[in-house]
DNA sequence: AATAAAAACTCCCTTTTGGGTCTATTTTTC
DNA sequence: GAAAAATAGACCCAAAAGGGAGTTTTTATT
């Protein structure tokens, strides 16, 4: 029997989450968390082998909480079940441990055959999930790290001046990165670049 | 009997709701549809008391779509069941004839409150929505037709000139326009605007 | 019909953005 | 150890954004 513990603050979806889990012969549900704080301080006294774990949560980033999880029980297996497919996010979720990705419009049997991958040490991805990760490993925008920091300070609304004083380089530098970035994101100005950022989650 | 069709992608929350309407001892569901699509086939053969209409599905617009099934099928109750909690979603489900607004991770028994609700002619919002309609009606921002366009346009990159030729406007009108949104919107750059437009969805 | 409020529109002027082109370290990767 | 990528910086200049201070036209409301 596959243990497993459902993080989600969707109550109805957790329902049926639970059905489909207990039903499957194979798996079965041991705890059942609404808020990342419940889940971490049910971890403290029992461990299941999956944890299916949204991001979304009112009091965590589901994406920082798998960090966590990882670091205190690395065996335990983090499947993120979520309504995000941005590669982004998924990329950040892989990052930090998770085991599997599985989008919440995926077939009900997607989720069972990912508890089954992840407890044979697999990694697993939704079949949309996995369509997006090929596709765009190539043409997907990879940023450096001073470009990530300097497009939070763009989204934030910081103008070149304060982000030079902020970051201590030259107004002429911050400049450049931000052209590099209207580059690299293919956006023609600071209004695209920004809905650029937010709708591929790179902020 | 209350008779609900469901129309949520969500396969494993469709699950889960239709165990919970099922159960309720008062209502049943009477038919499930993935997309709008779907949903519009059905409705032609059978019409529900209620719809359980999700936002976000693969081919429509939740909105327009009830849009759609209010104008061609008025006696049908439609109760808006999604994850967006913002102001100006809630509002537009409102004006396009829906019921009631339930957020997915509400309570299951308000969805069953809410079934009851709108079946009485009564407008049911869940506590949380409910909660925000009020608290912010007040502070709310509202913006007129024409700041509305122009928002569109600003996100969408265009620059005050090109705005002003597809308006047929002088281009100091455009500027002043966009700076009443600014602030309206509390913002003091593009950047900023664009982030609050997209956050709030005004866009 | 009077009037107040909101919406639509114009001009001036400064700051910020963005396009182009170029140099020089440092770090990473093959 | 060479090539490639990342980081940091510079200068010129045109276009766009944004601050301030106005007028006119619609649209409600009494």
């Amino acid at each position: 029997m596959i243990t497993v513990h459902i993080v989600d603050d969707h109550k109805i979806l957790v329902e049926g989450l639970k059905k489909l889990v207990d039903n499957s012969g194979f798996a079965r549900t041991t705890a059942v968390s609404y808020t990342g704080k419940d889940c971490l301080w049910k971890l403290n006294f029992e461990q299941p082998q999956v944890i299916l774990l949204d991001i979304n949560l009112p009091d965590w980033s589901g994406i920082d909480l798998c960090n966590v999880i990882k670091e205190k029980y690395p065996q335990v297996k983090v499947v993120a079940l979520t309504s995000y497919s941005e590669y982004s996010i998924v990329r950040q979720m892989l990052e930090n441990g998770a085991s599997g990705y599985i989008i919440k419009n995926a077939m009900p049997e997607e989720i069972l055959l990912g508890l089954q991958a992840v407890t044979n040490n697999e990694t697993f991805l939704c079949e949309e999930i996995d369509l997006l990760m090929n596709k765009r490993s190539l043409e997907q925008i990879w940023l450096t790290p001073r470009e990530k920091v300097l497009l939070k300070y763009i989204v934030d609304g910081y103008t070149n001046p304060e982000i030079a004083e902020q970051m201590f380089l030259a107004v002429d530098t911050i400049n450049n990165y931000r052209k590099k970035l209207l580059c690299k994101l293919n956006a023609r100005n600071t209004a695209v670049l920004v809905r650029i950022a937010l709708e591929q989650k790179l902020v």
